[in-house]
DNA sequence: ACCGGCAGACTAACCAGTCGGTATGTCATC
DNA sequence: GATGACATACCGACTGGTTAGTCTGCCGGT
């Protein structure tokens, strides 16, 4: 037990960080206080100071990693080797799995990303950006080649998905009827009909 | 000029309710202070508090208002005299201009609604499902008579579509490429192709 | 004379961030 | 292997600023 861990040996940072990512999703990034958050991680406002600059630092850190996870896993299957209907199809339900897994971010993302400063707001949408954009070139390769429909704007067809997988924290329940792969297929599904030519 | 108007002649609660509308939107509840709200309308706190009992009172009743709207187009598309695809398309189609056409309580009311009390929030809660059961109703009679598919539950297509009806205040922008009714023929469209047999 | 409609000063509570202080560890030097 | 210099990790009282809601009272209409 060198130093900043505890006696379940999680480094401090990361207990703040779990702590507030906990809060936020629970009360609201606004609604969490600086003194909630150091009392639920067990330390005190100088130790959050001394690894955070501030409590906004710590709320674009939750989106930071979230964003990382998110990037890594769709290039991963967006470049992988199959046909674009398969990929697009594992991608689609991809990120649906990993978004339950993280209910928490996910509801912090969509609901407190304006409590971010404009410039940290442009960084975070710059990331989005990209994400979206390469989600968008798995459509319009199927589009181009033929096997999705060229009905609707690719640039609308990532929005109308990605709605529906941020709306999941509103509804979906782990103790509900489906289990997240079962939620998984079926968005997947309804994204790959509706693309049908 | 008997009372409750200024010089434009609306009503001071319904200017209190419009000023809190836009600044909820655009700075989100918690940091829309009184003051500003009332500075906003033209009166001071003691307008404010006159009418209505909290500042939380304010946010209700945006909601309610939104509800009520979006309920009536939806029971007066859904109960239309036409084929089901039909109907479900109008109803699909319509609530997405209206949500352009109002996207201020639209981000409002998927941003802030945790922002209310508990009991408050049942309350909006149980509208809401209301609404949802109406829709899902639309599209469970479709899959019965066969011009939908099954292979997914009815509750789940619901959820996809609003996912991507909530998203709107996320991305559509009024000076976009797309008018608010291309957008909504398109994500109609998207819905009835995902539900071809 | 009374009352709805409103003004605006006031209060009690809260909160992000600061700062001086302490304890523990590291490393160079003798 | 003792000593001192310095750094890292953290504590917790304090401050300056903000805020929702209250309360007293004025004012104009009936």
């Amino acid at each position: 037990m060198s130093k900043a861990t505890d006696q379940n040996g999680t480094p401090v940072p990361q207990r703040l960080l779990a702590a507030a990512t906990r809060l936020f999703a629970e009360r609201g990034y606004d609604r969490t206080s600086v003194q909630e958050i150091v009392e639920a991680a067990g330390v005190t406002k100088g130790a959050l100071y001394h690894y955070f600059g501030s409590k906004e630092d710590l709320l674009q850190e939750v989106y930071a990693r979230v964003l990382r996870l998110q990037q890594e896993r769709l290039d991963a299957f967006a470049n992988a080797e199959a046909p674009v209907e398969e990929r697009l199809r594992d991608a689609a339900a991809d990120v649906v799995v990993t978004t339950i897994d993280n209910l928490d971010d996910a509801s912090i993302f969509f609901r407190s990303m304006h409590h971010l400063s404009p410039e940290k707001n442009k960084q975070v949408r710059v990331e989005r950006r990209r994400y979206h954009e390469r989600f968008r070139a798995l459509i319009e390769e199927g589009q181009r080649s033929g096997v999705f429909s060229s009905a609707t704007p690719a640039d609308l067809v990532v929005d109308y998905h990605f709605g529906s997988v941020h709306h999941l924290s509103t509804w979906y329940r782990p103790d509900g009827p489906l289990s997240r792969q079962e939620v998984a297929d079926h968005l997947a599904d309804l994204l790959l009909r509706a693309l049908r030519p």
